[in-house]
DNA sequence: AGAATGATCCTCT
DNA sequence: GAGGATCATTCTC
């Protein structure tokens, strides 16, 4: 697992280097773990699009906490979303989880997921919280000591290049011009979806899409 | 107290 | 490509 300092970074620096890392889910005797292909970060009181912008209420107050822990919440009354929470203690920020490519304990995302071919398993943030059973229960779970962690990559297998893309958030209005989503390029587990971030690369005239 | 909204997914066409 | 599901949180009256 990483160590706390880990966290304390900007978010979209942790964002990034969170690609390729695991995301380990601890259930009884099953590890179930997932290599992180696409985050997405949000940033403090003066990013509109991240939920803390407006200072802390009841849902977003673990956002405040020092970098490390979990922020689960509920959404489009369907789905937990999962985040890693960055910076310093009182400066909200956190990154998004949006997809994973399943490494261990398939059978049991599948049986979480009944009828979801194995691409469509973990390639969405409301998806992967459902294959590792993520609920709002683990909000506030530390990243780095309990069920719900993230590891470094391996210096194995897990130690392939990628190729890093980056575009506009996925669903969100607000600040597009950020560039806070990450993902590893030509992954297929990644989520795709197109018009908003294609609308924004028009406008911008600039090559959002690495690959 | 009531209404609007949403960091999504799924099922059609 | 479009719309419904579904509900907690937040905003407004």
């Amino acid at each position: 697992m990483f160590s706390p300092e880990f966290y304390l970074g900007r978010a979209d620096r942790i964002a990034r280097r969170l690609l390729g890392c695991v995301l380990v889910r601890v259930l009884g005797a099953r590890i179930v773990a997932g290599r992180i292909v696409e985050t997405e970060a949000y940033f403090s009181t003066n990013d509109p699009a991240c939920h803390a912008h407006r200072g802390m209420t009841e849902r977003n107050r673990v956002m405040f906490e020092q970098g490390g822990v979990a922020y689960v919440y509920f959404t489009y009354g369907n789905h937990y979303l999962l985040n890693a929470v960055t910076g310093p203690k009182g400066r909200p920020a956190a990154v998004l989880i949006r997809a994973l490519e399943p490494l261990d304990e398939l059978d049991l995302m599948r049986a979480n997921r009944p009828g979801r071919r194995d691409l469509e398993l973990t390639s969405g943030p409301g998806k992967l919280t459902q294959a590792l059973a993520i609920t709002g229960k683990l909000n506030g779970a530390d990243l780095t000591d309990s069920p719900v962690m993230i590891a470094a990559r391996n210096g194995g297998e897990d130690a392939t290049r990628f190729r890093v893309g980056r575009s506009g958030r996925i669903g969100i209005r607000e600040a597009q011009d950020k560039l806070a989503r990450f993902y590893i390029a030509g992954n297929p587990h990644v989520s795709v979806r197109g018009p908003r971030v294609a609308r924004a690369a028009k406008h911008t005239g600039k090559p959002q899409w690495a690959g």
